[in-house]
DNA sequence: GGAAATGTGACAACCGCTGCCATTTCGCAT
DNA sequence: ATGCGAAATGGCAGCGGTTGTCACATTTCC
């Protein structure tokens, strides 16, 4: 935690903190549905009301972990060589972003568990996703010097490239965040840029 | 509407059609948020307690129209020959898929509109989607003869598939659902077909 | 130290949604 | 036609998420 930050900040930074994690755990525990508001923040020492100032919903305090990866995305596209091809750009932009899930395995893990036997949850995440796609469409957009209003085609790889990072994503939580993240998402992008019906991609 | 059912039937299937209309309409005048259950149903004679007996809940009669649309595209890549290869079989259900968008392009394009302007309900209609790709993913492992749980091509292929599906269906809505939206999904299936940073997708 | 900004708690209210039970309506066999 | 069981409905009471409001406490800055 900032040490530099005024009191108020690091006070502020620490309620978050605890009600994130609060939470985190009476949801995977107990259930997203089974666990009020009131029972998240009588293990914080805090109102309700003040629970609705740090975050919009209830739902927020799940996603929000999410919150700053699109722009983290983003640079890491931004940060390509620009003579890159488009799509071999977006493939590299995910292959790095891989690390930081990977780097931050517990919590991608622990949400996308919740996001699974929870709908609501998982609207909320695919909803960040699109997202995510709009920034990715905006920097390849710019990228290829082109209008992303009316050019569908940095849209298109946004919205495909991401399509097979979150298929990666899926399959390695699915196995519990065992192994390595950013092969995996290499080798699915790798087969869309090369043509789905041309390349077999590796079956484990 | 069906006159061999009886009356109850008639009668439902009645009442759910105006519930509808009467919240789709009061939507996109008002909005979403600012249209409460007594108002829709205050346009139809019913009571709130019935409403939720039609409709799971509020976001539901917005996005109920797309339920059955699922069944349809996996029915419609089942029948495809089974020597076509996995994603030209899938692009090729695409595109049969955008004419019933195309027929119904009144609704499609107000609930997407909707959906555009109204968070909640944008995170319901990508959650339906990704069922879609659930039954997708299913039915191509079945047609490549290999297990979706552990065989990642399937889902890759179907969330790939539908990625450019969607991402063409948005330009079609954006344009106002004037043109022909198969050529589009066509396009878009092709350019990633073929490989991204291969093809050029037209601009137009 | 004190004024101004900022964070917090308590209360009330709205609305989506659900369980429950009484009432009405429909389908069907007689 | 009639009456009976099933199904649909309405009304009510209640929970829980969410927001506005206002008074009070705390921090910041001069």
């Amino acid at each position: 935690m900032n040490p530099d930050a005024g009191l108020r900040e690091r006070k502020k930074a620490k309620t978050r903190a605890e009600l994130t994690e609060a939470a985190l755990r009476q949801f995977t525990e107990r259930g997203f549905d089974e666990t009020t508001v009131e029972d998240i923040v009588g293990a914080c020492d805090v109102s309700p009301r003040t629970f609705f100032r740090y975050f919009d919903s209830k739902e927020d305090v799940v996603i929000g972990f999410f919150d700053d990866l699109g722009a983290e995305l983003v640079e890491l596209l931004a940060g390509r060589p620009p003579d890159e091809a488009p799509f071999a750009a977006a493939r590299a932009a995910f292959e790095s972003f891989a690390d930081i899930y990977q780097e931050r395995r517990n919590r991608v893990c622990a949400v996308s568990q919740l996001a699974y036997e929870t709908p609501p949850i998982r609207a909320r995440l695919l909803d960040k996703h699109a997202r995510w796609e709009n920034g990715l469409a905006r920097e390849l957009a710019r990228r290829m010097q082109t209008d992303p209003e009316t050019d569908p085609r940095p849209r298109l790889i946004a919205a495909v490239s991401l399509a097979a990072f979150s298929t990666a994503v899926r399959g390695w939580v699915a196995d519990g965040g065992r192994g390595e993240l950013s092969p995996l998402v290499s080798a699915n992008l790798r087969a869309v840029e090369n043509g789905l019906d041309r390349t077999s991609v590796p079956s484990a």
